[in-house]
RNA sequence: GUGGGCGUAGCUCAGUGGUAGAGCCCCGGGUUGUGAUCCCGGCUGUCGUGGGUUCGAUCCCCAUCGUCCACCCCA
């Protein structure tokens, strides 16, 4: 019989894994929490014109890396690529702008046909934050001390602060002729990745990883300078309430986002420990979305992190706090001390809510069983055999100090004993 | 979509044109009622898949699939 593959791209996420996960989950969680950002949760599936309009017909994401597909109906449907097109989508759907300001987060896995590569899965997750109705430039401040305090929260230090500007949609126009007028004008140099995006999205020119290309882009005219006035002082003021705030941060001015929907603020926490796979986390402003996809022209901005990617940082980082272990292990020998060890189980699990307890199933002598107490990683073991079961009592073995001795308690008086003896031992 | 590396036990890997081994893990015993150390023993392989060359292929060749990395793109 031939074994059914899993999905190229799509990963399991072992039990090995899950505490770091559940840790930056539930440390976000608080982060989001205390910073006044409720959660949302949309759906995995939205029409594939949510898509096509939000992020850009002709960026990468929607030329060619969908998961779409018409379902019964004759509907055509989009696995999610992201989220920000969703909760926008959910915002109007539910009548909930009219001029309302909303902090909302959401996490859940995004789907993206790519061929996978450290830190690229086809199914992977992200975080994502978004602040809806706001102006900024405060907002985008706030936004950005938000992720900088998660770092310093889970102890990840190899991580930089690009930020940049891409002004209004108008000035961005003007500025985009410039370049193309510009890379014109060097055209015989160009590779053939440039001369492609020359005609589609140019702003990516300057991108390039080519070292080839350096020289051009290098003296290619800087969207910084080519701002409208209103987004030049609103890009100042966030670098200024950034300063105050004491984050670092680098003003990158090639920083140009993938989703056709940014505008003005853009940012990108990158790191160098993950491989080509750069982006921790980005995203920036979205003035101009809302009304596009028919809500109230509302401005916004939000980002998303990659979970995977920032997994893998806490696990080099070692950060993590350990997977929690058993508290209690109970070994039984024969079936009659089996059964009385069942019910001291769910005794235990009555006098002791959120303490781990673990009986031995499935049989085995004691060297078996105390084997299996140690890898539990339970502190006390409770043993009871036909002796202990016959006198009614059972034996308590401390299993992380050598120097403590095994000691008898009547059976009755055990999860008040065993309850102790936790406590006690967790004070130490 | 393009390019390169790699597919041998559950894991990490060694190996040879005559169909395979180590360490770890797991299980049992030494200790007939006590773990993590030690000693002894044991378990598992369509050598990724298909085809070709050969008397014979896990090894050489081709294809294919998978995987990893890079480009591209992005979280």
């Amino acid at each position: 019989m031939s074994q059914i593959q899993p999905i190229r791209g799509m990963n399991d996420v072992l039990p090995t894994q899950v505490a770091a996960w559940q840790w930056l989950e539930s440390v976000a969680r608080e982060l989001l929490a205390a910073y006044g950002y409720e959660e949302i949760r949309v759906p995995v599936v939205e029409q594939t014109q949510l898509f096509r309009r939000a992020i850009g017909e002709f960026t990468d994401v929607v030329e060619k890396e969908m998961y779409s597909f018409v379902d019964q109906g004759g509907e055509h449907l989009t696995l999610r690529p992201e989220a920000t097109a969703g909760i926008v989508r959910a915002m109007i759907s539910n009548g909930l702008l009219r001029g309302a300001r909303h902090r909302l987060w959401f996490t859940g896995p995004m789907f993206r046909h790519e061929k996978p590569q450290k830190g690229r899965f086809r199914q992977f997750h992200q975080v994502d934050v978004e602040a809806i109705g706001f102006e900024g430039p405060d907002v985008d401040a706030e936004l950005i001390a938000l992720t900088a305090r998660l770092w310093k929260r889970i102890g990840i230090t190899r991580v930089s602060l690009n930020v940049n500007s891409l002004g209004t949609p108008e000035a961005r126009r003007a500025y985009r002729e410039l370049l193309v007028a510009y890379f014109r004008s060097h055209h015989a140099r160009l590779d053939e990745d440039s001369r492609r995006r020359l005609e589609g999205n140019p702003l990516r020119i300057l991108d390039s990883k080519n070292p080839e290309m350096q020289a051009i882009v290098a003296g290619a005219p800087l969207l910084t300078e080519h701002l409208d006035p209103e987004s030049r002082a609103h890009f100042d003021a966030l670098c200024a309430m950034l300063r105050d705030l004491d984050i670092p941060f680098t003003v990158n001015p090639r920083l140009v986002r993938g989703l056709d929907y940014y505008s003005r603020t853009v940012f990108e926490w990158i790191t160098d420990a993950l491989g080509s796979q750069d982006a921790v986390c980005s995203g920036g402003r979205y003035d101009g979305l809302i009304s596009q996809l028919g809500g109230d022209p509302t401005p916004a901005i939000g980002f998303a992190m990659g979970v995977e990617r920032v997994v893998a940082l806490i696990e080099q980082a070692g950060t993590a706090p350990a997977a929690a272990g058993a508290d209690v292990y109970l070994v039984a020998m024969g079936d009659a001390a089996l059964r009385a060890a069942l019910r001291l189980a769910e005794a235990l699990r009555d006098a002791l809510p959120g303490r781990r307890v673990e009986l031995n199933v499935g049989g085995g002598n004691f060297k078996a069983q105390f084997r299996r107490a140690d890898r539990s990683g339970a502190r006390l073991a409770v043993v009871i055999g036909e002796d202990e079961l016959a006198r009614g009592v059972v034996q308590l073995k401390p299993l992380r100090d050598a120097a403590a001795a095994q000691v008898e308690v009547p059976l009755p008086a055990a999860p008040g004993e065993i309850g102790g003896w936790l406590a006690r031992d967790a004070g130490r």
